[in-house]
Formats: structure tokens, sequence, C-alpha cells
DNA sequence: CCGACGATGTAGCGTGGCTGCATGGATCCC
DNA sequence: GGGATCCATGCAGCCACGCTACATCGTCGG
């Protein structure tokens, strides 16, 4: 009962696959498959089966893997009970947020974080089923989703950063740039700029247009907000953006909504055993921290 | 930071020594000393410290080690999570008792486990501050303390069984083996059969003595109960004998005590994560069953 | 002061796990 | 429908890690 081997389980269910697992976990897909064949053979259960030419975990796998997540929990609170005999926290965290938030977050966070942590940032844009898997990759990531859309499930530990509201942009010379508040029905009938199919606040114009009683004419699908900024400061269609994060814009007005409740909540995600260490912990207290700043 | 080695650094803790932990774990001593030292260059904290010829752990490998439980713990539960699919439990499980409670209860024990599982069964009969450390060997562990005693600690699991009067045995011709109670007061100036220095019994005896208002006069110190019988019928003392495991005697009359609660409890203990595995599992609710069966 | 005990280094061997490559299905697409 | 592709899985070979055996050093008891 390897916990590498487990930890490799885990993560063949939650990338979908050997291979995807094997590239989270810098190996071969061979040695992959021949851990879960070992893991198999010792606990007597097949753990996998073949679903067309990739695979899935059978319910014993599943369960397995489910408590291989204590076991590397437990690992972890080792690791940290040591540590915590040690001056301070030390070492390297993986921090990631989508565009928006990464512009938002990550400068000021690196330039908070303690001496001796190193945070490696990246900007991973996904949709949003994918959010979750990234925490393999990545300790912390900064995922957003819409309002009232369903949690991340119960394998993340989620920590709330921030409501952000979403307001509609116009450009500067549109008919309603003057008014101070818009109301949906009052946007029947406007092209729209979303973001692609899947990404999180595309389910939130669909709410907003369903208020409004007509069906959105999606023109653009743009995931920038800088570009979709620019497109709408161009007069090209509205859009819906972040009030914080929008990334500021030329010739655009932002109209807080009226009427119908708009905008997405940004979360920190980790996997719980990532959770347990102590530098992963100081660098997320930073960023809860910065996350009320922004907020207040 | 390898399960193996945490399970070791537990072994040095419970057995007191490298030495002794090499015993339990079928390892020599210096791969013992070999697993904790790497384990210590890997969390850059030192776990142990000479202290005379032996060791001790330090307080970063004292909370180590109290977290290597959890480890074991959550590994245990990973591999139950699977047996849990298979028909039915399978595997050998290795249970002790002291000797009274061997007769008592390991016979019939041996009749009731189900098919699949092997008992390996063993007599231990060690002091009372080394019931512990037998878990590391044995699976189930019944032990005894008696009434009032402290605890077992926690960092093993107790199950208690049973509760067992402690009577004053006396032999047949005594002047009190007329009455069908004796009371403390009346075994003034007896001569005493006790048990070694240590075990359990001993500290009840001299409970007993202190409600008479003297002091014990102890003449024989035997440990198993079959041969304190034997000389209690044969006239060489009185001695305080466990009412439903004395062993039967000829020429032995048991009365139990008025005015003073003398008893022992017997407890099976188990490590934590053994108590996880479905086999012991199985095992130790035949025993439960069976002493709730003695006792009522 | 010598003998015994207990922990710790060192050399050498064996096993276990990974890589690289080849194989066998299953799906996609033209 | 058939070739191309993708994915998982066997197999050989290699490397590395952990164990044993033996030697050493420090400490306690007689």
């Amino acid at each position: 009962m390897d916990p590498r081997a487990l930890e490799t389980l885990r993560a063949v269910r939650t990338q979908g696959g050997v291979t995807a697992a094997a590239d989270v976990l810098h190996l071969t897909p061979s040695a992959v498959s021949q851990q879960v064949a070992v893991l198999a053979r010792d606990v007597g259960v097949a753990l996998t089966e073949r679903v067309g030419r990739g695979l899935r975990l059978t319910p014993a796998g599943e369960a397995l893997a489910d408590a291989a997540l204590d076991v590397a929990v437990a690992l972890e609170r080792a690791q940290a009970a040591c540590d915590g005999f040690l001056a301070a926290p030390r070492g390297t965290v993986r921090v990631s947020a989508f565009a928006s938030a990464a512009q938002l977050f990550l400068p000021r966070l690196l330039s908070r974080v303690p001496h001796g942590v190193d945070v490696e940032c990246a900007d991973e844009d996904v949709a949003q089923a994918d959010f979750v898997g990234l925490t393999d990759r990545i300790d912390i990531v900064v995922a957003h989703r819409p309002d009232g859309a369903g949690s991340w499930g119960d394998r993340v530990r989620v920590v709330p950063l921030l409501r952000e509201p979403l307001d509609v942009a116009v450009p500067t010379g549109h008919r309603l740039a003057g008014q101070e508040t818009v109301h949906p029905a009052e946007l029947a009938g406007e092209a729209w700029i979303s973001v692609r199919e899947g990404f999180p606040i595309s389910t939130v114009l669909a709410a907003v247009a369903a208020a409004s009683g007509t069906e959105p004419r999606i023109v653009h699908r743009i995931n920038d907000f800088h570009v979709a900024s620019s497109l709408v400061a161009a007069g090209h269609g509205v859009s819906l953006l972040p009030r914080h994060s929008h990334g500021g814009g030329e010739g655009v007005r932002l109209l807080p909504l009226t009427g119908v409740r708009a905008g997405r909540r940004i979360d920190a995600l980790l996997r719980p055993d990532r959770a347990e260490r102590l530098v992963v912990r100081s660098v997320l207290d930073e960023l809860c921290a910065l996350a009320a700043e922004i907020d207040g």
C-alpha cells in the first residue's frame, strides 16, 4: 500500500486517464499503469476498468482513491508537525489565477510574501469544469464561478476570496451611458460580447438575458477582458465585465445591474493535502488578507 | 516521508530504543537507525537525542511520531476500503491474553471465528506498564488493570471487555470458610499470596489491606493463579483471585468481599491502525460478544 | 578497568520501480 | 470501411534505494 501509488490512483481519477496522470506526476504512462496494477494486485480487487480506449475507476477504485486523500492529508500533517519546529515556513508555492484575477491579485501578492517563500505564478484560464483538475499541478488555484453555480465538489478545499459584481459595459457614446444603473429590460436587442462556451461568465449572461425575456444576441466570444473592453469601446457590442478586475479601459462605462443579481464568486481551490503544508497556508493567508483589502 | 520510516519512529518510541524497535519490526538495529536518520535529514530537524547509551525522541520526534499514527490509520482505512469489496474478511490476527484471561477467552474465541480467519494466540503475562508495548507485536492484547487505575494512555484504542470481582480465596478448612462473604477487617494478620511487583492485582491487595487498617503480610509472590490456588488449598496463605478465571481448584473457597470494591477490568488493547483492519474488527467483535456472554 | 550493551557508520548485495520501446484495442475521420 | 491516431499495457534493462553483516565508538555495571 504505497502512498505514491495511492497518489497515482487519485491522479488517474482526477485527470481522467493514465497518460494525463503521468503528465502531472512527471512519469511515463507505463509507470502509472504499473503502479495501479501492483496496487490492484495487492488489494485483490480490480481498481480500474477499460472503457473505450480510456479507463475509469471501479467502485473499489473510487473508494480507495477517496481513502488515498486522507492518507495524503495525514502525510502532509506529519510533515507540517515537524516544520512547526523550524524557524519560518520555507519552500515554493505554485499559484495560478485566471487572467483578470491574476492581474488583480498576483502583483500585490508577490510583494507581500515573507522571505524564504517562493511563489511561482501562472495564469491559467480554463473552462469551469477544469479548475479542479488544476489543483494537481498547482497548490493554490484562484478560480471563479457564477453566483449560485454548483460548488466545486468535496474533493477540494474551497476558500472564498471575493464576490465581484458583474456590470454591463457600454461605450461612452451609448444610449444608456448616461444612466447610473441599468435594468435587464433595457438591454433587449443589444449585441453581446460573451466568453467562450463553458467559461464562467457565459451562464450569467444567459441569466441576465432571461430576465429581459429575450434570447441574447451573441456576436463575439472573447475571453480576455481587455480585448472585450476594447471592442465595447469601439462600439462593437456590450458586455458583462467584472467591476474590479475588468482591466480598465478608455471609452467604456460600467453600469451596475438592477433587478437581477449578477456576479461571480472568486475562490481559492486547494487540494486538502496541499492545504496542510505550512508554506501554502502562509501564502493563502496573505491572499485572503489581500482579498479582504480589495473587498473593503 | 516514507510511512515505513514513520512506523519505525513510532516503534522506537514505544519500544524505548533502536534495538527493541528493530526486534518488533523484524529488522536489524542498523536499518532502524538509518531510517530515522534519513527521516531526520528529510525534515531538517533532529528527531532523536542520545541519552546515556540509549536515546529518546526530541519534541519534534514526538510530534512526528504522533502524526505517524494518523498516517498508519489512514493507510489501514484505505486497505479496509478495498477489503470491503471482497466477500468476507480474511487474514490472520494475533491475539494475546494474560494467563487467566487466556484460559477464559481463547478456547471459546477460537471456536467462534469465521472461516478464512486465522487467529494466532499467545499468552503474554507482563507487568502493567508493558501491555501497551505488546500492541506492536500483537493485534489484540487482552490486558487487565485494577479498578480505578490510570488508563492505558491515548495511543491505544481500549475496548472494555469485562469487570471481574476479586474474591478472597481461603482453604476449605479456614476459619472464614463457612461465611458467605468476608470483610477486610476480618482478614487482619492473614498470610497473603500476592503477585509479582508491578503486576495488576498487587495494587488491589494493597487497597484491601489498607481498608483493614494493617500492612498486608505477603509471604509468597505467585503469578499463576493455579499455583496460587494450590498453595491456598494447602494452607500456605490466602489470596485474591478473580471470580471467573481463577482456574478452579479443589479445597479452595472464594469469598466475595464486602465493604470494599475489589475488582479488575479486562480490556482489549489495540493500536488504532490495527483496529481499522476488517479482520481484526471481526475478531474483536467476537471477543466482545464472548465477554458479554460471560458477564451476563 | 574491563566486559557488555546499545547506537551508528561502511561496504556490498538484492529488490523494486522507472524508462524506452513494442503491442493490442478502440475511436475518429475521410 | 480502412487507415491513422490515441490510449493503455506488457517487456527488457538499468538505476537506485534499503537491507544485512561487520566494525566502531561511547556508556554503564562489576
